[in-house]
DNA sequence: TGGGGTTACGCAATCGTTTTCGTGTTGACA
DNA sequence: TGTCAACACGAAAACGATTGCGTAACCCCA
């Protein structure tokens, strides 16, 4: 086993300094050209290649950012890693993950320990529990000691940094919008607790494209679930739910879900009561997935481009951090949406 | 804006050397109590954080591992980085992510990369490319250097190192035996070329079954899928050969495939064809994820644990990192996998 | 022969931390 | 009063790399 050699090694090896060994690996012509090929030849066969920790330490840059996402086991959040992680590769970048599965206190570790100089920048989503208790003290923290930080999609607008958004609002407006032209009449929502950002902008969404083609919104037919750590449970008290609202409100004729589990929760059932889809029931979900393109019937949805966002995020950051862009201007950058028309729309 | 603050900074502020802060701060007793608090409560006011990176390069480990994998957007991959992260997490590892999206190239890159002094070892999953090339320059070197790889699911045997490796060829059996258990005579079997090592165990799996339950294996009942980048292809064609397969064979009572891709794919192509599930057609997939959950009818699989190996590959690289384990000895680990019975079986 | 310029290299500082080894100042004891 | 231990701290090396500056050795020319 050969360990990694160093340059102090190669420099006692041919008998020079540190520093002549350094300066003819990167071609001073400081040095002899005679010198220079000893050098290289020899760092060659011994295949050199200069610590990467060290360079970190001198330079104060450590070509890596940190990535915090709620949870990995998710299409989207998937997604927007795989964008991350090419556009960063492509600019010499590695990229570092936490996990904070939701939890305020381990994004708060993850956060410190990665911003021990481990990394160069974050980019992060926030976490649900972060959001509901309002609790920012970590990211105002991250941000003094002049790290930067690109939010996207789960963001906190009162922050000073970068973000990367979906437009929430206008996808569902579109999705609804659809519904309603393809010939629904009594629409159904089914969301998510107001305090989940998205949520709520998906919710007004839907509100809007009601009200302009002049229909009026009943709550009745709005299902606000309630989230739980144990997505069985969760599911399963939607199902009842849905199954209530559509004994009572005979009239639903289209369902739109702010994500296709609720989608194809929701569109299960329907089935189940005898539903025609698409001919008597439409669905739209919002959040493209692998689940939605492989249901059966295929789900119509709003995709969200998040490998693009990923993309997007990284090269904000990283323009950030090359300082290709100025330094104190945020901006928040709106990835459109796009409606994929599949089998649940007429 | 204030930056991060040193141990030179504190030791200036308080006229004191670095060593004495640096004392004080582990509560040497060497420091005298007085000087110990002082600088303590010093440190907390200013939020004093050592330096990662000065700490890595001094102790010569990083408390980071590498993680290779050939797509995180990927139900099973995604599932093992979370169990990868959160043992790693518990044993105060951090987790910096490659993405070799099959590629030799990228792979060799990505770990070049990290072997620089950025990581401590690695945890991968062999690209295809890799695996066709054979091609294993990079692995012997990096394990040549003293740095220890823990390869995961799509191994290379030849290596010396360690492993974790599902039961491919037992849980296709399993499988297997749960159709011909349940009244299947006719068993068809979609699988992938025989280069791809699981798609050959699971395979055998399958013929083993047979074999056991005195049924002759017809190669006519078994598709060998080409695999292709864009899976769009893939699946269009597979839908193709799946098609055919069922006009021909209308013998056919139960399907086995490697994935759940595939068998979503087949249970399609069987809805359409009027075929009732699990009535007249039973189907059970390898690898268990979202689609087969949420299938509707949800699919019978074969669940491969994979946070257990995630979890698994995590500690057995840890143990060797921190020598808990005899750094010359390389195991195999197994694990085992469950059949999970929804509605695609009887 | 002495001064100036060039060449080719080494020294030392630097990044932030830990740790070993001194060392100056006490106090106690003979 | 002389000796020695204990105490409290600092200097310096080390991790691996980069880089500004100093300088020895040489040549050239006046």
């Amino acid at each position: 086993m050969k360990r990694k050699v160093t340059l102090k090694q190669i420099a006692k090896e041919l008998d020079v300094s540190v520093s002549t060994v350094s300066k003819a690996l990167r071609n001073s012509k400081e040095i002899s050209l005679d010198t220079r090929s000893k050098v290289q030849a020899f760092a060659k066969l011994y295949n050199y290649r200069p610590n990467n920790i060290a360079l970190s330490l001198k330079n104060k840059r450590t070509k890596t950012i940190g990535v915090i996402i709620p949870e990995i086991v998710h299409h989207f959040f998937s997604k927007v890693i795989s964008g991350i992680e090419k556009e960063a590769n492509n600019r010499g970048y590695n990229v570092i993950i936490g996990l904070s599965n939701e939890s305020f206190d381990k994004e708060v570790i993850n956060i410190e320990m990665l911003a021990n100089g481990s990394i160069d920048g974050f980019i992060l989503s926030v976490a649900k529990e972060t959001l509901l208790l309002q609790d920012y003290h970590h990211f105002y923290e991250t941000i003094n000691q002049g790290m930067p930080i690109v939010m996207f999609d789960r963001v906190v607008n009162e922050i000073a940094c970068d973000k990367v958004v979906v437009d929430d609002k206008l996808g569902s407006k579109k999705a609804v919008a659809k519904l309603i032209e393809s010939g629904c009449q009594n629409i159904a929502l089914i969301t998510t607790k107001d305090y989940v950002n998205v949520g709520k902008l998906r919710t007004q969404g839907y509100l809007e494209a009601l009200e302009e083609h002049k229909i009026d919104p009943k709550a009745s037919l709005i299902i606000k679930v309630e989230e739980n750590k144990d997505k069985e449970i969760e599911i399963e008290t939607l199902e009842k739910e849905i199954s209530a609202l559509l004994d009572k409100e005979k009239s639903i004729d289209g369902i739109f879900a702010v994500n296709e589990l609720y989608a194809i929760t929701a569109m299960k059932i329907a089935i189940n009561k005898g539903y025609k889809i698409p001919e008597n029931m439409s669905i739209v979900a919002f959040t493209d997935g692998v689940l939605s393109k492989h249901a059966i019937p295929s789900l119509s949805t709003i995709s969200q481009h998040a490998v693009e966002m990923g993309a997007k995020s990284a090269t904000m950051l990283i323009d950030k951090l090359e300082e290709l862009v100025d330094e104190e201007k945020y901006q928040t950058e709106v990835i459109s949406t796009t409606l994929i028309e599949r089998d649940t729309t007429r």
